[in-house]
DNA sequence: GAGCAAACTTGATCTAGGTCAATTTGTCGA
DNA sequence: TCGACAAATTGACCTAGATCAAGTTTGCTC
């Protein structure tokens, strides 16, 4: 049974109540910190918030208080411009910290919602920087999430520059499926959690484009894609694809 | 001859060597630390380094030690991709924190190199955290300037989305009207401190581009542009152009 | 201040990916 | 199981900005 899961990205039992116990512990906010401290962060940690499709988890512009873990499933966050248009900036997999934007702020910045049934755990922002004062280990891995977007972004910014369509939506891709592998998922089976439409807003392009895209992929079948459940049968094709675009 | 200076966008005098006395402390890290406290914060920082144009601070790749605080003129990150292109990722003006993509993987993941002569305060990371958790305030205030920057891509990811060129150049230029101004010089005439291939690769567009639409700009009187020497004529007409590309 | 490389400008042409429009397919509530 | 609405696909066409190729300025070095 277990190895039948490990091949799709379902969730892990949602019945872990302790950071020491959690499977994501080595993602997220508790990596290197001792057992013993960990029962104070896991005092000030509500955990296991459950969402379901289309759920928020906040708004934009609503006052920034808590910071929020990814458990299980996947959250998209995405901006809404003045003309009411959906902008995606980003997906959210397990062990990934939620609402760093709002710190500097004081209020979130982008509309966070659930792609599919997914669960948080949720963080009084205040609370936890006091016990980052009294745990060095804690504080630094706060920092370290921190910098972990900024990085990210950085290097997406960078690269997606004078990347053509296929080779971001390639990129997309092979991104997700490090992910999954990361987490112990399977890197080349999978569901994708989002739309078409969120895939090209998130990418700066058309859901046309990403169609006629994937297409192409399937027809030099690099992937095998039914609706959302994807296979990709040759990951250095894709890897090709990403690195050189005269493919 | 304080009023022309406040003129042009020319460095503060570099003789400050304490963060209590340096006209920067509202914007960088001695936002809300209380004098008593600055103190200890002056004891770890070095202050006012100075660079000369093309100088770097950093290159991509380097184990990560140090944050540094822009005190004077203009600096750049960038990163060079596997094809040896200059990708640039922002531009830094003084109160502004630089260095921090690095926590995370270890190492500094852009080039950052001076645009002017400009000078920089050096802050070792370890030592930094350690007296966060000693000053909340401190920590509180790092946390904020990490933060910022996620919040400041995030914006600039959601914005750039669908922008045409020149609504991507007029917000770049009133971009760097508005930091200008909240740092004290003049928001309507200041010197560019970076190239029109800086300019064309932050924004993902090409030189030829950024020249032919500052033309417009200029037959349009939106603006007064002699080299690197801008005057911007028509503020309001600048954020038209943002907001709405059918000008 | 002469010489030269780098930065910038200008014009002509080309194309990747957007736009628009028409189907087709999938989903979900009653 | 049906019906209706949303998501995805496909095709025809178009345009913003890239590319390529000269020029022209600027500013730096000796």
């Amino acid at each position: 049974m277990k190895t039948q899961n490990s091949l799709r990205n379902v969730m892990p039992p949602l019945n872990q109540y302790s950071c020491s116990l959690c499977a994501m512990s080595h993602f997220c906010l508790p990596l290197g910190v001792e057992k013993k401290d960990l029962e104070q962060l896991d005092q000030l940690v509500k955990s296991s918030t459950v969402f379901h499709q289309n759920d928020y988890v906040f708004k934009q512009g609503k006052p920034f208080s808590k910071v929020y873990a990814v458990k299980a499933g996947s959250f998209k966050s995405s901006r809404i411009d003045e003309n009411g248009n959906e902008r995606v900036i980003g997906f959210h997999l397990p062990g990934e910290l939620i609402g760093l934007d709002g710190i500097y702020p004081g209020s979130y910045s982008t509309n966070v919602s659930a792609l599919d049934t997914a669960s948080l755990c949720e963080m009084n922002f205040d609370k936890l920087t006091e016990l980052c004062g009294e745990i060095p280990t804690l504080q630094r891995q706060l920092l370290r999430l921190l910098s972990r977007d900024i990085y990210d972004s950085n290097v997406s910014f960078a690269e997606k520059a004078d990347q053509t369509a296929i080779q971001k939506l390639a990129g997309f891709l092979h991104n997700l499926s490090i992910r999954y592998k990361v987490r112990g998922y399977s890197p080349t089976e999978f569901n994708l959690a989002m739309s078409r439409q969120d895939i090209a807003s998130y990418l700066g392009l058309t859901p046309e484009t990403i169609s006629r895209l994937l297409k192409r992929f399937k027809q030099d079948d690099i992937l095998t894609i039914e609706n959302r459940h994807i296979q990709i049968n040759d990951q250095q094709a894709l890897e090709d694809v990403v690195a050189c675009d005269n493919v």
